[in-house]
DNA sequence: CGGTATCCGAGCTGATACTG
DNA sequence: CAGTATCAGCTCGGATACCG
């Protein structure tokens, strides 16, 4: 028995594969992650997410809102300030964000030693 | 207090940062999901995962062996047949993944609902 | 059956520069 | 501070055809 019925992410077109596509992201699980912690604002996440610009902040956070998944919040004020946060529907990722990071967190040490072995020159045998 | 170290996948140049980025893959996830259940053929997976080609599989399939997260089985049979399975590091990716997908599975229509309404004619205002 | 090589369009990505 | 527009480079990803 597979135990998987049509509301499974294998399938090409249903809403599971859909919902799969839209947070397996390079980007997108980092973004999440640090919006888990609350309200953010943009720079914010500048600076505390590594690498990225703030295009592909800000495309993440668009495609993520047009999802349900976060808030965007404008303040009318004389420095401009944008704040973003998790929507009920988004919070519901925080979980499975945070299962995804801390095995990253415990496992990374791993995946990189393992890269790093089968890129060797293999000149070991025993 | 941010409770985030050193190990976190904010950094651009950790291990963890390396891990989240060789799993948060559109098809990675998906694969790792098939293999969750036991050693697989590749045949098997083109025909369990709905849209792949053989190439992305293929070279979803070696990536993931070369981060020690798969092995790869091939036998000297008439029948070429080779299996992949779960290396023990890859084993602990199932875990992460389940809660995933049942995300996924759970929340895939209200993710559609959400898209959905954001791509409307904006006729109403309440 | 399993895998590779090649072609080629489409989309992503990161600077850079500009607007409000 | 927040966001957009544009360009150049690159990778992705699928189709096809061929090899073991």
């Amino acid at each position: 028995m597979s135990g998987f019925g049509p509301g499974d992410p294998f399938l090409a077109d249903c809403p599971a594969r859909l919902a799969v596509e839209l947070i397996a992201d390079k980007w997108t699980v980092v973004v999440l992650a640090g919006l888990s912690r609350g309200p953010v604002r943009h720079g914010e996440l500048i600076e505390l997410i590594g690498g990225i610009s703030r295009k592909m902040l800000t495309q993440t956070l668009r495609r993520l809102e047009s999802h349900g998944l976060v808030r965007r919040r404008p303040y009318a004020e004389a420095p401009p300030r944008v704040e973003y946060e998790l929507t009920p529907l988004g919070a519901t990722l925080t979980e499975p964000i945070h299962v995804l990071t801390e095995w990253a967190k415990a496992n990374g040490d791993a995946v990189l030693a393992a890269l790093d072995a089968d890129s060797e020159p293999a000149a070991q045998h025993g």
